[in-house]
DNA sequence: GTCTATAACCCGATAGAC
DNA sequence: GTCTATCGGGTTATAGAC
């Protein structure tokens, strides 16, 4: 691994752990092994080296809800399956927890990326809402866009109740809250 | 008021438009015209001041929540009003924001307040969930500790959604599709 | 309680040699 | 591409007079 993916691999773990606005070059170049002259030489700046690893992480976040949502089990099992995913809450989503950085929220090419991922998700999940109503497992006056936010709010929220909390609780209760309302229909 | 009620109120609207690592104690003392020596008169350290202004903030939301569920309408009305009410998605929320903020995160002192108020918040709709199902608004076979998770994480998803698209819609989506799901039962 | 001055350190970035 | 040196400014305080 060359060193402007170094850098990127750094920046992108410290994205998660410390925030953007947290996070100075200095941390960067120490976790990464890249020196000062490398590091400006492959990223102008500070936001740069941000917005490439904030695309990183949004990359990295698609592949793993694509096979849950897209694989050959039944719509409601994967929804289901989005819904009952692995999760570490008290970490906090890699990409969510972007949003809440106000100098990433003010910064619509740092936005973007998140935005266009966060949009994937949706599209993913409004087809496969629809794919449950053809199979009647879902009532067809629901509807399928304000559905798909549902899910996805489920998720980011219960990112925000269980860090409060530092208990994972809130997050699984308000997944299963979901579910059985999705299920009280069949 | 006073100076240290100024340094608190100006720490308060900091915390909300900045996060906390991202506020400068000076940011503070311009703000609320306050000099040096008398900030570190009243708080030895950026921390303290950080922790008064949490609390403030959390103080802040609790009664209007309180209004909004403890008045005399009908309880899927209260539970309703508590999901319709006027927000401003994209500033994110005073209290819920500050969980996506290392540095609040791994600080129990900070954490405590914040994880009281959204505790007060859990009871209050655990209880107005328990009246709806009485008063047959909602079937009994769903959980309300689960329930009142889910309406929370709606609000705060729906800031994380709301921020990342720059567009209220999927926070006013999220908060429709619960209501479908909750008015589907009657 | 409030003021001004100062400290020690870190920030994000630049310069220019190799 | 990578290195070392340096910059101007900001950060979180501390000191001590008034």
């Amino acid at each position: 691994m060359d060193s402007r993916d170094r850098l990127i691999e750094a920046m992108s773990d410290l994205l998660w752990e410390r925030g953007y606005s947290a996070t100075s070059p200095r941390e960067v170049r120490e976790r990464s092994g890249v020196g000062q002259g490398s590091m400006y030489h492959h990223f102008p700046s500070k936001r740069d080296l941000g917005i490439a690893a904030i695309k990183h992480n949004c990359d990295a976040l698609l592949p793993p809800t694509r096979d849950v949502l897209l694989g050959s089990e039944s719509p409601m099992e994967r929804l289901t399956a989005y819904l009952s995913r692995e999760h570490e809450p008290l970490l906090g989503c890699k990409v969510g927890r972007l949003t809440q950085d106000p100098e990433v929220a003010n910064d619509s090419e740092m936005l973007a990326p998140i935005n266009e991922a966060f949009a994937q998700v949706h599209s993913m999940l409004v087809k496969v809402i629809g794919e449950a109503v053809e199979h009647k497992e879902i009532p067809d006056h629901l509807d399928p866009d304000r559905l798909a936010d549902l899910l996805m709010v489920t998720i980011q929220g219960g990112y925000v109740l269980a860090i409060a909390a530092q208990d994972r609780g809130p997050f699984d209760r308000a997944r299963l809250a979901a579910l059985d309302l999705l299920n009280a229909h069949l």
